[in-house]
DNA sequence: AAGAGATGCAACCGCGACCAA
DNA sequence: CTTGGTCGCGGTTGCATCTCT
């Protein structure tokens, strides 16, 4: 048993919008607003949209103030870095950006950022595929996410953030976005790249190791509390991207990248940036984590 | 010039979150 | 606490346009 549809797919018009439509949509809007239920509106205005259409195109199209296309230097900068540190959080990174929408961003990043940016990588690819197609497809399928512990978009922020970090162009950015790779996650970055562009057999990620009897406490800082994390030892690879841990008796821990994950109090964070430990390292200052009681964004 | 493949973007889909009853 | 309705988000698709051969 499925769930209801939101309306009746089949008297529902669907496809690109007319001119007639958007000024209707847009008209109404602007002199009664919403009304706060997109469900009905269509309705309201003798329209044969879903809801949910319309309130796509007034978000993404007919709202006021919105600017289409040419992306600024400083915001492909802003896209970049926001992505390394949170992941497609598209209406987050949108929020940073006035003007833009997340479906924009969205777009912006699949289309031209990323290729600009891993532009190379892919090239390598398809120089692969081109020469063993059938090859290709093998080592692909053998070489799924959790083959060699990385999802692609982890890998992918990964090298980004490693690339980012050499080109040293923008100070502001570098200093406060960019927090510096750990050695270890250096390490397992060129090892993973290596892996990829060898074509290897899948790469397992090796294990932390064992963290000793360190009485460090990490201490992430959020919006509305702080969370203290008993540094035990965490998981790392797996199905989800985990790359975290204590990794050596200096207290430099780390948490990075992960998906999701569940510390030994029960706080649950969710696609994790970097955390600052106590240690007094200022390259890690910077986080950005969510955590299940809500808590936390930078 | 024409066909094939690549690219860009608007729109759709499905799911989880949220909230009110 | 449960249920149903809606919202908001991220991933995906479809199609028009562009580029290459």
């Amino acid at each position: 048993m499925g769930r209801a549809p939101c309306c009746d797919k089949a008297n529902v018009k669907k496809g690109p919008w007319s001119a007639e439509e958007d000024a209707k949509l847009k008209d109404y809007i602007e002199q009664h607003g919403t009304g706060g239920n997109w469900i009905a509106l269509p309705q309201k205005i003798g329209m044969k949209r879903c809801g949910k259409s319309c309130r796509l195109r007034w978000l993404n199209y007919l709202r006021p103030n919105l600017k289409h296309g040419g992306f600024s230097e400083e915001e492909d900068n802003i896209i970049c870095s926001l992505y390394i540190s949170i992941g497609s959080r598209w209406s987050i990174i949108a929020a940073q950006l006035p003007g833009r929408t997340d479906n924009d961003i969205k777009n912006y990043w699949n289309t031209r950022l990323k290729k600009k940016l891993l532009g190379r990588r892919k090239q390598q690819q398809q120089l692969h595929h081109q020469q063993s197609p059938v090859e290709h497809d093998h080592q692909n399928h053998h070489q799924s996410p959790s083959s060699h512990g990385l999802s692609n978009s982890a890998l992918e922020r990964l090298q980004l953030h490693m690339k980012l970090q050499t080109l040293n162009q923008n100070p502001l950015l570098h200093t406060m976005l960019w927090p510096k790779l750990h050695p270890f996650q250096e390490k397992l970055l060129l090892q993973a790249m290596n892996d990829e562009n060898n074509n290897n057999q899948s790469m397992q990620l090796p294990l932390l190791p064992q963290p000793t009897t360190s009485n460090e406490t990490i201490t992430t800082t959020t919006t509305t509390n702080e969370i203290n994390v008993d540094p035990s030892p965490f998981q790392l690879g797996g199905g989800d991207d985990f790359i975290m841990g204590n990794l050596d008796n200096s207290g430099s821990s780390l948490v990075w990248w992960s998906n999701e994950f569940e510390t030994s109090n029960g706080v649950n964070y969710d696609r994790s940036g970097s955390f600052s430990s106590s240690s007094n390292d200022s390259s890690w200052e910077y986080c950005a984590v969510r955590s299940s009681d809500g808590a936390g964004l930078f």
